[in-house]
DNA sequence: TTGTCATATGAAAATATGTTCATATATTTG
DNA sequence: CAAATATATGAACATATTTTCATATGACAA
């Protein structure tokens, strides 16, 4: 049966990483499990201040974890299943 | 290894799925093959007009298929892969 | 302390998405 | 042909997302 509010709330998960600096950030934090913004911010080329802001946010949305040592934050992956759509969106480009 | 424009393209195409109205037309599509324009607006509650803007960019994008039979257009997935994406971010979601 | 490095924040500007409304087009029927 | 039905289109607007820039904060080292 069609659910609207879980079709919002889906939705909702998936707005949080529909850009392509987003879904690089999960795609490294798959095989990393954790890296600190200066680490994710050489991998990408992303300014210093865009990434902050798309880390903050993806965190506030329930994407990443983050923790503090000392100077750096490290940024993990709050659920590893959501690298899952990682996959599942590429199986679905090349079936094109 | 990362590919950056690889992740563009993933990011591109959730984007085109990312709004609620969206994926439960892509839910709806899942289960039935094909509906027409009117079928599909009975299922949800979405007006005529911006029902249609959304079916039009879906196909633009590559996820929608259309064939017009007579007075109707029927809709139908380009590959019904996406509907794995619902699966997945669904079990997500609960994971969390 | 002061300076420096790592990161966050806020506001403004740029751009993209979603929504509405009025109207257009295609097809069928009388 | 005119009217009715199904759907699309375009412009205007509202809202959200992305980007930039300047500045703030927290932690550490000298």
């Amino acid at each position: 049966m069609l659910d609207i509010n879980q079709m919002d709330q889906a939705a909702y998960t998936l707005k949080a990483i529909s850009n392509g600096t987003r879904l690089c950030v999960i795609s490294l934090l798959a095989d990393k499990e954790e890296l600190n913004v200066s680490e994710i911010g050489e991998r990408l080329q992303c300014e210093q201040s865009l990434l902050s802001h798309h880390l903050t946010d993806m965190r506030a949305k329930g994407i990443l974890n983050c923790r503090r040592d000392g100077k750096n934050c490290y940024y993990s992956l709050k659920n590893k299943q959501i690298t899952k759509i990682l996959d599942c969106i590429q199986s679905c480009q090349c079936a094109e």
